[in-house]
DNA sequence: TTGTAGGCGTTATCAA
DNA sequence: TTGATAACGCCTACAA
């Protein structure tokens, strides 16, 4: 409960003076700012983050709205997620708070009104669809935030990301390197940005080496083990041509692809080769599978350092690109790729 | 950005009418009323929460504060924890934060923080264990917030729970009922009030039936499966009588209990007898165990609404005895339990 | 029924 | 280096 008042009452000095003390502002004796301090420490004395905000404009918390419950296999992700977010911020002396939407509908009006009234500075926004709205809608009304994702060439907004077309390039090309022409991509669900970008990569991989792009060989599902199954079997069980490699974009879907594989009788890497990308998530690791599986790599996990890092920055003021950055990847052999 | 002083340039009224007015005091003509709330809708005012909160000396922000991470199995029920509480507060117009913790030790710092810069209105407090520092330090200072559990007998803070020791007491009686005398107790860990309590039940139930209370049927462990699991084992690999019944706290322990009584070859219910409390968790369900555990039955899920319910009501100004409640627990027979 | 005045605790501006 | 003053937007007496 003391106040600035108390301590300069306390000290025989202006309020103005002890809050430039307390600030480390230059223009205060050292005597003084001493003085302050221990008074400060004595009297037990916390800023008032409200009076602060008022002045400044500014309420110091920054937000996710997650527009669903995530589901059970997420459930572990979203809590990773939080924490790491929660301490980035916490970092920044921030208050990062999470608000969960009913439906996915109002998601919209979630962010109206907790931009309306002031409550939040800014924003976290992750998996990005082409075109988002709530970009759209932060960009349109000037509210700062922060892209785990990229959505177009020239951001004017702190982002993290890592590039997405460099691995659906880097698992082609790896493919087309040990001589593999016939090879299919099975990706998440068409909309999400960094299927896209994976996709956009994947295919300049075949142009280049003159390959042909099929359609039955591009499939699309959530990214989920269920979907490596699925989309495998269906590969195999249709007419036409067969694939000789094909990349999984994550690692849940290799998993299901290795299941799928055993279920007609083919094996990595004799049959099929395969590569995936690896988030680094603890639930399915590439040495733990059948064959352990080569593939480009990048923490996901690392990700909530610097997207805490970069919104509060820019909310301090930071230049923009200050605040954009394209994590690097790395690409491990293991052993479920064989030359033909 | 629109401001009151917008609204009443606008209207040439005052900017306290137009206050009155927007908050539905009494003492505003109906006309007046209506203008007000017609301008501000078409001006798009909403409240700048920062002015209003340092007027009244609140953020209109509560919250949790998560100790540690919590665990893979956790997870799954920590996210409907949270989506319940994030709901029931936004029907009250609040913000809730979760709060994540670094480490255990630091824990009181944190809520003394959040409390210190007036940042938090209230919060939320689960899983209290016997003489809980965190209740010690807020009731210390007079910060509002809900238990979810009981630790005293006349609480002089909100709460909500359901009466434990009669789950207890009820599993317990409903096996003493079916003329069983050995019956074992397969708890959680010391400390949580709730185990305390459930403990209390079963020894209640075990004196009115002038039956003993034998250390060796009362096990402790961690609320999973590998506690039921465990606890079985020992108790039918040791030396010294064997129950005949056993009481489980929760139905993760019963699942466990259940693949503890196939590996020593005994069955329910034909040698034992079980029952179990069932809080109506998705991951174990009580009809889907080899055989459909009988027992007491309680929605956690429905706890979420009533604490969210409760603080706020309270820090509304809501009297004591209409945010404490216990709710009511039902007991449902089924297949697990046989008569001697 | 309405308006005036004062204050919440802090920071920024300007003058001393 | 310091202090007085105003301002942030709102709400609550008190007065008219």
């Amino acid at each position: 409960m003391t106040t600035l008042r108390d301590i300069s009452r306390h000290l025989g000095l202006s309020v103005t003076q002890v809050s430039r003390a307390l600030n480390n502002h230059e223009d205060v004796s050292e005597e003084t700012r001493k003085r302050v301090h221990e008074a400060a420490k004595e009297l037990n004395y916390q800023p008032n983050m409200i009076a602060r905000r008022l002045v400044t404009g500014r309420s110091g918390i920054v937000g996710f709205v997650q527009p669903r419950m995530p589901g059970p296999e997420e459930s572990v992700f979203f809590m990773h997620f939080l924490a790491g977010l929660s301490a980035g911020f916490s970092q920044h002396g921030r208050q990062f708070v999470l608000h969960m939407a009913d439906t996915e509908d109002d998601t919209l009006d979630v962010y109206a009104r907790l931009v309306g009234t002031r409550s939040i500075d800014g924003f976290v926004i992750t998996e990005p669809v082409m075109d988002d709205p709530r970009i759209a809608y932060l960009r349109k009304n000037d509210v700062p935030f922060v892209l785990h994702g990229q959505t177009m060439d020239q951001p004017d907004f702190p982002f993290f990301d890592i590039d997405n077309v460099a691995v659906g390039y880097d698992l082609t090309k790896h493919l087309i390197d040990h001589g593999h022409r016939d090879i299919a991509f099975i990706n998440g669900i068409e909309g999400s940005s960094y299927v896209h970008r994976r996709e956009v990569g994947y295919r300049r991989a075949l142009d280049e080496a003159g390959l042909p792009y099929r359609k039955a060989f591009d499939r699309r599902g959530p990214m989920s083990e269920n979907t490596g199954l699925l989309e495998t079997v269906r590969m195999f069980q249709s007419e036409g041509p067969k694939p000789t490699a094909i990349v999984a974009v994550n690692m849940r879907i290799a998993k299901g692809i290795f299941t799928a594989l055993e279920a007609v009788g083919l094996s990595v890497p004799n049959d099929i080769s395969l590569v995936a990308h690896d988030d680094l998530l603890p639930d399915v690791m590439p040495h733990k599978l059948p064959v352990a599986v080569s593939g480009t790599t990048s923490p996901i996990a690392e990700s909530w350092g610097p997207l805490a890092d970069h919104l509060s920055r820019f909310l301090d003021g930071a230049p923009l690109k200050d605040v954009q950055k394209i994590a690097p990847h790395t690409f491990i052999k293991r052993g479920s790729v064989r030359s033909t």
